[in-house]
DNA sequence: TTGAAAGCGGTACCAT
DNA sequence: ATGGTACCGCTTTCAA
């Protein structure tokens, strides 16, 4: 099996070197020889050996994947799938191929990467207590991390950017005429708390931040119910509210109706996530998505941009998308 | 760099053949030899070119995976990433090496294929329409389709053994003491078709199928709440309620609940999937698995035993994992 | 513009 | 048990 360029010397005569710099489209050949080529090519149907291709060029054209993180999750699914996406789209449009791993007892990160010959890394679900992650530094390789800082020459941080998000959610709810617009926090979860922070600063801007409209979750669903449900006694309570996460949003709408009140009618909600419940849950949930996909495509960019020696930024912040759904209405 | 078997055969001054029987442990070689090669190769951080042996031996030691059908889906979760777990997990027991690849509107599956040179391909997410699908019997290289039927010498169809599944389902709750237990079908739709007449055949092996305890919802959430909502009226009612989906069994415990009744007090239900929210939900709901896990190691395994010569079987039906939850409850 | 030949880093056959 | 060497399929330098 297996036409190689030989095969298609001998046919048409002529040499390798020829028939290999046709294929390549090198600039020292002919262009009738360089058609002839791929013409009798494609009909004896050749396809190029990438092994013996990388072995000669030395060039892998391949990044890896790590894919962690998955075996500390209860019966949540799994987030780091969705950077796959723009990870897989983007490198297709580099020619470059993607080897996936996963958490490996056997090897190190760098027994792997080094053994598979990669030219780049990106690293998804890494946990805050991964200490064998530093041992990647040494690669000197360019290396994408999403959501985990790690210093280093050719390392990049990737995330998605709080404060635009919380940005986007804020300017929204004033352009429908909210001014009392409260939020849930989460805790002293960091995620939280930088939510929590856009927040404050952006609504203290207009003069708009009050200390009695923030509510005090611990990103159950359950908390946000709570809250929800306590909110009906409130003499004066926000107009909108926007929660950290939408497991609490969601909650949080369980509980308002609980007591008889309406959403959007009576209070308008704003999650940050974008779960897949959220389009499902009653009414639909106006959130904010991560925007993982320009996240996975950003990753596989930072490589390239380091191979082809352009000049790159380490702290990735990519701006979140506002999905408008139905638990928000207009007032005034 | 890179340190190479010629390193090591010239700083111990024997042969490269020799490195080579020594570190792939052959047998026509002593032993203190391979210890020695062994250690100086370690020492000298030597890794193998995986490119050269793969040349060298003509075995790329790789699968590939087509990751489809991620355009179809409007606001829900990708399901195909669940089976990625299960592959790229056995693809490392076998030393196997995963490359991913998604769409791709310029060249063909076969074209792909061929090119990256792996020896066995698994396709997630084929959409039924998918003409090109057929192109790829011709590749004579073994594959595993997941949920998808695809007639061919080495390949097979892996899904989750729907009867089993119900059959887990009826079980449980007919050891809780239900024998009024009725079903929420969702139309015309395959899926659940092959749910409903399992079902049907197991309650009526038992002489407990009735006909007035079918309800038809449509897949929606809103079409299980509306069911859930009417059962109140209802003067024989079911003590347990198997939905074909979890999303309409959430909606339905909406419903229920909507009238004031409880779950699992007044009513157990039990869903099918096992979507990420049922985790979440109030009462957390009872489920069934499909157990992509499983269902990504046999797609692997189903390769691997067609590559030694193993015998094979082409319909491979994973048995799904009964999730208990607490949304049902022991009557009588 | 074309071709001969060396080399990329291994493996494997055949001698020794 | 160890070594010499051809070869895997392609690229690339240098000469023609």
């Amino acid at each position: 099996m297996g036409v190689t360029i030989k095969d298609i010397a001998i046919k048409l005569n002529i040499s390798k070197a020829a028939v290999s710099k046709a294929l390549n489209d090198k600039e020292d050949i002919s262009i009738e020889l360089k058609d002839k080529v791929k013409k009798t090519a494609k009909e004896m149907g050749y396809s190029p050996n990438y092994f013996a291709k990388k072995l000669a060029t030395k060039k892998s054209n391949t990044l890896g994947v790590f894919i962690l993180g998955k075996e500390n999750l209860k019966g949540e699914e799994y987030y780091g799938y969705k950077f796959l996406d723009g990870i897989i789209e983007t490198a297709v449009s580099y020619a470059y191929d993607i080897l996936v791993f996963s958490e490996n007892k056997n090897k190190s990160y760098t027994e792997i990467i080094r053994e598979k010959m990669v030219e780049g890394v990106i690293f998804i679900g890494v946990d805050s207590e991964d200490k064998k992650i530093n041992s990647v530094k040494d690669l000197l390789l360019p290396i994408s991390i999403i959501d985990f800082h790690l210093k280093g020459e050719n390392i990049s941080f990737l995330s998605s950017d709080s404060y635009k998000g919380v940005k986007s959610v804020i300017d929204y709810l004033t352009e429908l005429g909210h001014e009392k617009i409260g939020i849930i926090i989460g805790g002293e979860a960091e995620i939280s708390k930088r939510r929590y922070f856009a927040y404050k600063k952006i609504l203290e801007s207009k003069n708009l931040f009050h200390k009695k409209y923030v509510y005090e979750g611990d990103f159950t669903k359950k908390s946000g119910y709570e809250i929800g449900k306590r909110l009906f006694r409130k003499k004066d309570r926000p107009t909108a509210i926007f929660s950290v996460s939408d497991l609490m949003a969601i909650g949080f709408i369980e509980g308002v109706k609980a007591n008889g009140m309406k959403i959007p009618e009576d209070i308008s909600v704003v999650g940050f996530d974008n779960i897949g419940f959220g389009y499902y849950s009653n009414p639909s949930l106006t959130t904010v998505d991560q925007n993982p996909l320009e996240i996975g495509q950003m990753a596989v960019k930072y490589i390239m941009d380091v191979i082809e020696n352009k000049n790159v930024n380490n702290e990735i912040l990519i701006e979140p998308k506002l999905i408008k759904r139905k638990s928000c209405k207009k007032i005034k």
